[in-house]
DNA sequence: TTTTAGCACTCAAAGAGCTAGAGTGCTAAC
DNA sequence: GTTAGCACTCTAGCTCTTTGAGTGCTAAAA
């Protein structure tokens, strides 16, 4: 894997990379030398082309043809030779001033940032809600709204506003609803949410029972919807930009379409894509990602972090055939302004 | 328009319809005469074929090829011809108490109710979040989150939630909060949203005015906010099953598969497209619709309403090839599901 | 008068054959 | 080690033909 590669090949595998991102077809040596003035003949690039094509990073559709990268060859291209073309592409003031304005709720930040992403680079967007588990309990609030529902709400460091109707077995009195305000208030107030947890929990059971004797059971119900609101492990997915999968020339036919169309509608499995990666920024490419529908595709994901602790995902779905620099900036740039909105919006 | 027919012409018609629904092909004298045993020879259905044709209610793709329905067809058939095959699919009763289990929030259940609908007819559904214009503020809550900061919370009568964070620009006192608070729950609890207009809203502001002696930005800017998070043209707008598209023959090229999707991506037509209709059920059929991209997509759209005053839209997109009765019914029931289910969770 | 059988005609879709062109790999010369 | 030259390969696109479902018209039958 780790095999040596002269900086001819690297030069000649890097020109086809390229090619083939901008025409979508195979590309062959006449078309190369005539495209980027090498120092070498047609014929050498030829016998390179065979090289690299034995080691793994070039395919051949048929015998006729030209070469096409394969996985391994896009993966040597982002992890090695791409790096002179990272560019941010614009500077993030304007875009923070434009998007900060109206937009105020999470959701519609959410939203605008996919759609503007996906503007942005000409492919699919995906945008993961923060999760909380890093952040704090900023305030806790219970509300009555009729005699057996309450809603909660609970406001994290980062300055986001959760909210949830629960529904209760018993009705409470005025009296009993301001002391379990008062209570959970005290107890989760300032706490970080990745720490409220088994112990934590039954100890906060204990002093309920303890100190209102309500039925164990409303206890509970109570704290299963404070633990689901919190670290939801249902955090919102937003899309944008499928139709840019169409201008695609891959998919030109139906059913590759129609398997990948498919995928994106699967909201629990983009959620495992995206969450499940470890580094701040990551790239997959083809079958690297554990999909079999998407085995055309490329994805690019990067981490943001609000300041009061949460994170999220923010990526870009397309062809393995992807524009990479342009897309890995745009996809950080993007990862960066969410932060900034969102800190900004919440002091 | 109101011509008479022929009950044989209908028969035929009707024939034709069904058949080219099922098949997606243009339909000959031919196959129809083998399929339906009617009591009349080919010769006699291409005659009435052709007076069909010169009516306007079926066309020729070229002149060697059977007819198909024309939007006029169709309509004619929505109208006159499909009475019989309405059928309730299945009781209400089994999906209510499925969905009303887990699902507790608005978005979850127009996103379930959504999703629910499109797998029913394999279509594309589309669900518009309830208008609150006709409901009452059940409550109003003005929380502090931080000092510039506040949350405003509004519970309508039909049970939804609904909240806004607004920043302003002079430090509030909690005091002024408190005072702010009271004057507005008391004047805004039991209100009818379509109320809160132009006179009534200078009339509140007068008396903040005089009450708490704010400068008048503030407080107009609160009432934007109010005004706007009640009556917001921004209805949220539900999609699911955009992948059923493709399964439909007529969108085998691409060309009009992207023209369609594309429309499918702006929100804002849709949500014109579905808010803009008379009716409790309508249906519209092809160039029906004023969007150039759906001139061969049929919409069938139902109204549901909250107990407490809320509507909105369920509806389906298909082509206009489409399962006219089964979607019909199902889209009926759909909106019926999501009143009750609204409703019992709004209890 | 209405219906039907028969027949000539039409047209798209599918298949067969052909060509052009871009590309390759190999060999031999530089 | 590099390159020019050449024979060979393979697809994409073109035309040509065939096939078959379908029509409209006419004349006979009901």
């Amino acid at each position: 894997m780790v095999e040596e590669i002269s900086t001819r090949k690297e030069k000649v595998l890097k020109a086809i990379i390229q090619e083939h991102i901008l025409t979508a077809e195979p590309v062959g040596s006449r078309t190369l030398a005539r495209k980027y003035d090498f120092d070498f003949s047609p014929a050498t690039i030829r016998n390179e082309m065979a090289d690299l094509e034995e080691m793994g990073f070039l395919e051949q559709p048929h015998t006729s043809a030209g070469r096409i990268p394969s996985d391994l060859g896009y993966r040597f291209y982002v992890d090695r030779l791409m790096e002179g073309e990272l560019e941010k592409p614009v500077s993030l003031k304007r875009y923070l001033k434009e998007l900060s304005r109206q937009k105020s709720g999470v959701e519609d930040i959410m939203s605008g940032m996919a759609r503007m992403l996906s503007r942005m680079v000409q492919y699919t967007a995906i945008v993961s809600e923060p999760g909380f588990s890093e952040s704090k309990i900023s305030r806790l609030e219970l509300l009555p709204i009729s005699s057996r529902k309450l809603l909660l709400i609970v406001i994290t460091s980062s300055g986001l506003v959760n909210d949830k109707i629960i529904q209760l077995e018993k009705k409470l009195t005025e009296e009993e609803l301001e002391n379990l305000n008062r209570i959970l208030s005290r107890r989760l107030t300032g706490r970080k949410i990745s720490t409220i947890t088994g112990p934590f929990l039954q100890d906060l059971e204990e002093e309920l029972k303890r100190r209102l004797n309500y039925a164990a059971e409303i206890i509970k119900r109570l704290e299963d919807e404070i633990t689901g609101i919190l670290d939801k492990q249902e955090m919102k997915i937003y899309l944008d930009g499928t139709s840019y999968i169409l201008e695609q020339p891959e998919f030109s036919d139906i059913q590759s379409l129609k398997r990948i169309l498919k995928v994106l509608e699967r909201e629990e499995e983009l959620r495992k894509l995206v969450a499940g990666l470890e580094n701040e920024l990551e790239v997959k490419i083809g079958a690297e990602n554990k999909i079999q529908e998407m085995q055309n595709c490329s994805l690019v994901v990067a981490t943001y972090r609000l300041q009061g602790g949460g994170t999220g995902r923010v990526g870009v779905i397309g062809p393995t055939r992807m524009e990479y620099p342009r897309v890995i900036s745009s996809v950080d740039l993007t990862a960066e302004l969410i932060s900034k909105i969102i800190s900004s919006s919440g002091r």
